[in-house]
RNA sequence: UGGGGCGUCGCCAAGCGGUAAGGCAUCGGCCUUUGGAGCCGACAUUCGCAGGUUCGAAUCCUGCCGCCCCAGCCA
């Protein structure tokens, strides 16, 4: 290994931290590579997730670590699915995680001339052949695992024939599914990547790059191991079930004698526990309206996670912390709401926001009197400052901070106790107001005036401490609270996963009372909204009608002490 | 009954023949004008199982068991 032996060169090794980058650091120490260039080779038929992310920050995060570089390559070899509507978000999701592809970005389809004179040097080579089989046939003719597949009828066809054969296929004398071109490779190969494979195909779709140019497209192995070598890729690293194309992958570039071979290395996929992760489970849920769109806060879509308040930096460490290997995987959410936490506990500003409000009135607070406090934004950073909050006679409280028959171990309001409210005054619940039915809709208090700032001369403790809103004061607003979209830890294995949606997934609360100072809030600002979590002004949020999203709930222990 | 992979704490994951890192979660405690944050502590005599090699094995060998992927003219 070579940890130290390079030491003193711009791509000096630190310490790998996976399987991968052991790899890249053994074949730049043999010599192998002088620098490495990686790809992200997403084909565009869909919006990019926290599973985009992990292969994202690997492909880039090496190629940033060893002085390489790392193309965006969109794979779209098939028109059928694709669209620009994904490669536009897919670059967008790309750059707010924070990677840059420099100049380098390509498409697979820009390769479509080199690709197609590639499969005429197979026909020469006689490595290659047109087959007139139906795809059931084809399907019939390819064995099963214990048997052997039988060679196709078409297979020893002349150099010739084939060279007119495919020449029609491009210039669209045959229709779809007539014929494929396929390469002869061994059809008793245990490994059915290998069973003569097809790397061209009619599709008589217009690609939304190249139009109508073409109606023969390449396959997945085919063009992109070819596409790799093109590009000068070093590694080409994929997920786990291509490890059996790597054979196909290699023989493409063997036999055709490419001037380079990139090494392709197979890595585990990212599971998390509560979601979906596969790009049609994903894209039904966004046909069948089950959420929003695909920036649904509740999607592990990066724009969803992007809408719902989720950071770059908190995905980026998420993917560090996970690691990288080939054991199949489920990471645990809470490890994701750990990262998320952790970054926006150290920059986001604190601010009061009451979601369920329950009005207080001080009895003993003079009537029209306003006094401002000054709160500080954010603890963990001093250099965030102050700000201004009004407080008056009338304010709102938390429903959840007060209660009539206190549970044990209850730290908050209730008759005859007082609480601190943050940086204002003690209150002390006098008198509980309720409706004819029997429930709170006022609580009517007294406070100490010598506890202005949160504390007293005679150091007295007080229960808790519970944020508040000025009533004449507050904005209104409206707050979302998310929670998992599925209700079960592998919603992947349910028979239907619709029956395992989570029908709490979204509670959306109005007449939210918050801190005036959030007037205005530009879309994907984010708060802690005091003792409560994380928020984020929501991308459709306006001046007249405040949207905020829930990105993550601050821990609980009261809940916790709660349940049981 | 074919081929390719993988099995270390509830979940990730280090470990690469010298006697089980770390993170998340969980459970205690301290602290606190957020029941937040922070801090302290607990948490695998054991590495899927069984043999073998060795002074010594999670690491090497053999056998078994379990899980994942592969029969698209998808990627």
């Amino acid at each position: 290994m070579s940890t130290s032996g390079t030491s003193s060169s711009p791509t000096a090794p630190s310490v790998p931290t996976d399987f991968i980058r052991e790899i890249v650091e053994g074949d730049l120490a043999s010599g192998k590579h002088h620098s490495v260039v990686t790809r992200f080779p997403p084909e565009p038929n869909g919006y990019l997730h926290i599973g985009h992310a992990k292969s994202i920050t690997l492909n880039f995060g090496i190629a940033a670590q060893y002085g390489g570089r790392c193309h965006l390559r969109f794979d779209d070899t098939n028109p059928a699915k694709e669209d620009v509507e994904y490669v536009d978000s897919i670059q967008e999701d790309v750059r707010w995680l924070g990677f840059d592809w420099g100049e380098h970005r390509y498409f697979a389809s820009d390769y479509f001339d080199q690709l197609h004179q590639f499969a005429v040097q197979l026909i020469k080579s006689g490595l290659a052949y047109v087959d007139d089989l139906s795809p059931e046939q084809i399907r019939e003719f390819r064995g099963t695992p214990t048997e052997p597949g039988r060679p196709s009828p078409f297979r020893d066809r002349s150099v010739a024939e084939n060279l007119d054969l495919f020449e029609r296929m491009r210039k669209g004398e045959f229709d779809e599914g007539a014929c494929v071109l396929r390469t002869k490779i061994d059809m008793a190969s245990p490994n059915f990547n290998l069973r003569d494979p097809a790397i061209y195909r009619i599709k008589k779709a217009s690609h939304h790059r190249t139009g109508d140019k073409w109606c023969i497209y390449p396959m997945y192995d085919f063009a992109h191991s070819l596409s790799d070598m093109i590009e000068g890729i070093t590694h080409s690293i994929c997920t786990l079930e291509f490890e059996d194309h790597r054979p196909l992958y290699d023989w493409y570039l063997d036999v055709l004698k490419t001037p380079s071979h990139p090494q392709q290395v197979e890595f585990a996929r990212l599971g998390l526990t509560y979601t979906v992760m596969s790009k049609r489970l994903l894209l039904q849920l966004v046909r069948e309206g089950i959420v929003s769109g695909w920036d649904d806060p509740r999607m592990p879509t990066l724009s969803g996670m992007r809408r719902r308040g989720y950071t770059p930096q908190s995905i980026r460490r998420f993917c560090e912390l996970i690691g990288v290997s080939k054991a199949n995987s489920v990471v645990d959410f809470s490890l994701l709401e750990h990262c998320v936490r952790e970054d926006l506990n150290a920059r986001s500003q604190r601010v009061m926001a009451v979601l369920r409000p329950l009005k207080v009135v001080i009895t003993n607070y003079p009537e029209g009197q306003v006094e401002e406090f000054e709160a500080e934004n954010n603890p963990e950073d001093p250099a965030a400052g102050t700000r201004k909050v009004p407080f008056s006679r009338e304010i709102f409280i938390e429903q959840d901070d007060f209660a009539e028959n206190p549970p044990p171990k209850y730290f908050r309001l209730s008759p005859g106790k007082e609480i601190r409210l943050k940086h204002a005054y003690y209150i002390r619940c006098d008198e509980v107001v309720k409706d004819a039915a029997g429930r709170v809709t006022e609580l009517r208090c007294s406070y100490d005036p010598q506890s202005r700032g949160g504390s007293t001369p005679d150091g007295r403790k007080v229960l808790g401490t519970s944020h508040w809103v000025s009533a004449p004061h507050a904005l209104d607003a409206e707050v979302r609270l998310y929670d998992h979209l599925f209700g079960v830890p592998d919603p992947g294995a349910a028979d239907d996963f619709k029956t395992v949606l989570n029908p709490g997934s979204l509670e959306v609360l109005d007449g939210c009372k918050l801190e005036p100072g959030l007037a205005g809030a530009v879309p994907g600002s984010r708060f802690q909204f005091l003792r409560q979590g994380y928020f984020c002004t929501d991308a459709g949020s306006t001046g007249s009608h405040p949207v905020f999203n829930r990105t993550v709930g601050l821990k609980d222990t009261w809940a916790k002490i709660a349940r049981k």
